[in-house]
DNA sequence: TTGAAAGCGATACCAG
DNA sequence: CTGGTATCGCTTTCAA
């Protein structure tokens, strides 16, 4: 009868504190999962924040409370500017969302393996609050993923996914959507019939092996005269790569284009052009930077299909942000489409990230 | 020596009124350019807010006001889903703000011309604090834009620009890079030489002439085989649309291709069709909506350049949003690239479409 | 384990 | 026009 909702006004934690007979300082406590509470107490308290629908104020939560959050980012250098792209996505969500409360500690390092899981126990070790991460082997990271749910420390991907490792999130761009558009360039494109071909990193990386079955499936739905080889494994290696293109163009002179799922495309251009073939085959490849630009300009690339590393740091820090500091659960896996960057549009992305990097320059 | 600066902390409007010598309460006032304060200490407090480098705490602001915001949304009704999703872009934005002081007041009206109008008056009548408009007509919405800047309403548009009346900020497609896209997607599914064409709603209208003039220029940098036709205007109606493509595909045979850079597609299409000449001109579309989703599927569009209506109407309602309640100034124009939408990708938008449509129809 | 009470930083009302 | 002060909803010592 006098409960808040017939009042018209929202309820708080007062009003749980009064239905309750206790005090505010015990509900906040119960709400919090914190120690220091009763079973009993804090089963009485989320019941009745259930009944009387009750939502916690964040601006209240935000300004009384002076907790501290540390993250951690943990990424490749790499060769490309991916990496630095999305660290610089993950650094502008946080500006925007104009938080001081939260610390990013970036460990960024050179290589795969040992390293990748040095830095995470390194993470884990300094106590931080969340890590934002990139899974490279989904095996080596579970023994480092049990460690951090034991912690309580919620972990989000980018770029790729690990399932089964207990990650609060992952960030990525969606695998199929990518794969399917970038066949139906393809088919558009190559018209008529013949070979086309797929380079990846590993066919059994999540990320990859749904790429190439996106691209397979389309080409199979919608271009039946084009046939798709098996995948090309380049194991992240430039001479693999390269030898691996200048056979396939040897074997089957009748290839009509190739889709280059990794960032790796330079050493597929090159073995094409080298091969003297640039003008049979088309080349489409993923991701943008400063040596692919040229390639485009040229024409040597049809297109590009980019995969928003800044949008991808921006959702996943947002993803990590609210599950700490608002106790939300974000969707399991955060997906969107890539972008085509072709010759016409090239210009809009590279002004872009010029922009913001300079922005970015300038406020640090 | 004792500034908040050299203490660690974050300066506050306490900061301010003790280095003064007068009371957070004429701070305040002064630094919302209320009435009631003197222009000269008015004058003293913005230039020690910037010498500490204060910024207001918006969780303390938002806590302690209890200001109500309305802003009024005037929209086309519209033929295809597009407006629809604006709206809702705008809804979700608002929800995920998690804002209850604002008022959301829907003005949708089923033509353009005097109805605009109308829903525009009728926003200032009621004294909103702003409005998210489409301006289909500069010229007419100019003296209400004065009304408006009079006023002090800002204003934002959304899917056009209508420069110098006087807007706060436009959200829209960049132009440019969907023009120069449709036209490299062309130029590479054609080949070879030809004809091809761009219908248009009115070539003054500064979104459509830009659209053309990047596809143009982009077709005779890239593809001088090709030659671009002058644009055809639809008046927004099918029967124009309809005839103008039926005397065109007559006049020109050797026509290769058609950008339609508005929604008005469907008498286009039926216009090749009938024509017969679906399978000699490579049709590129604007937007996504059901009949064109099946048009898409059975191959008669090549691809469509889709604007992304939801991130439009929640960019526009963000824009509007921070400058009301946080005083900060949007970039005048907010733009962002579309995205290309072929069969094979096509199920990504759908789904995703689809299941924020239920997930909106669930909170409702 | 719980309660009382002191803020967090800004706004807004009421006197002066 | 200006100053004092209660208040917003929640977190967090400090005692009990």
């Amino acid at each position: 009868m006098m409960n808040p909702s017939s009042t018209g006004k929202k309820p708080t934690i007062l009003d749980i504190a009064k239905a309750l007979g206790i005090s505010t300082a015990t509900v906040s406590r119960a709400l919090h999962n914190n120690q220091n509470v009763t079973e009993e107490t804090r089963a009485k308290v989320l019941q009745m924040a259930k009944k009387i629908g009750f939502k916690p104020n964040l601006a209240a939560r935000y300004l009384s409370s002076k907790r501290q959050m540390r993250v951690s980012v943990n990424t490749l250098k790499g060769t490309t500017s991916f990496w630095n792209e999305v660290r610089a996505g993950i650094e502008e969500e946080r500006k925007s969302l104009d938080l001081e409360n939260v610390q990013i500690e970036f460990r960024t390092y050179q290589d795969l393996g040992d390293s990748e899981i040095a830095a995470f126990e390194a993470a884990l070790e300094a106590g931080v609050n969340g890590i934002i991460a990139f899974p490279s082997n989904p095996d080596s990271m579970r023994p480092l993923m049990r460690w951090a749910a034991r912690s309580k420390i919620p972990v989000v991907y980018v770029a790729t996914d690990a399932p089964e490792t207990g990650r609060l999130a992952v960030v990525s761009i969606d695998t199929f959507a990518s794969g399917a558009l970038a066949a139906d360039l393809m088919g558009r494109i190559v018209r008529g019939s013949g070979k086309v071909a797929v380079t990846l990193f590993d066919a059994h990386i999540t990320e990859h092996a749904e790429k190439f079955e996106a691209f397979q499936s389309t080409i199979k739905k919608f271009y039946p005269n084009l046939s798709v080889l098996d995948p090309i494994e380049d194991r992240d290696t430039d001479t693999v790569s390269y030898e691996k293109t200048r056979r396939l163009l040897e074997q089957s002179p009748d290839i009509r284009g190739i889709y280059v799922t990794t960032e790796l495309s330079m050493p597929v251009i090159r073995a094409v052009r080298d091969a003297e073939s640039l003008d049979k085959v088309t080349i489409i490849s993923t991701d943008l930077f400063p040596q692919l630009v040229e390639q485009i300009r040229n024409g040597a690339v049809a297109a590009t299909i980019y995969q928003r590393p800044r949008t991808q740091g921006r959702m996943a820090f947002r993803a990590l942000y609210e599950h700490l500091l608002e106790g939300t659960n974000p969707h399991a896996q955060i997906t969107f489409a890539p972008h085509v960057v072709m010759r016409g549009n090239l210009d809009f992305f590279l002004k872009r990230i010029a922009v913001d990097t300079k922005a970015k320059a300038k406020a640090l």
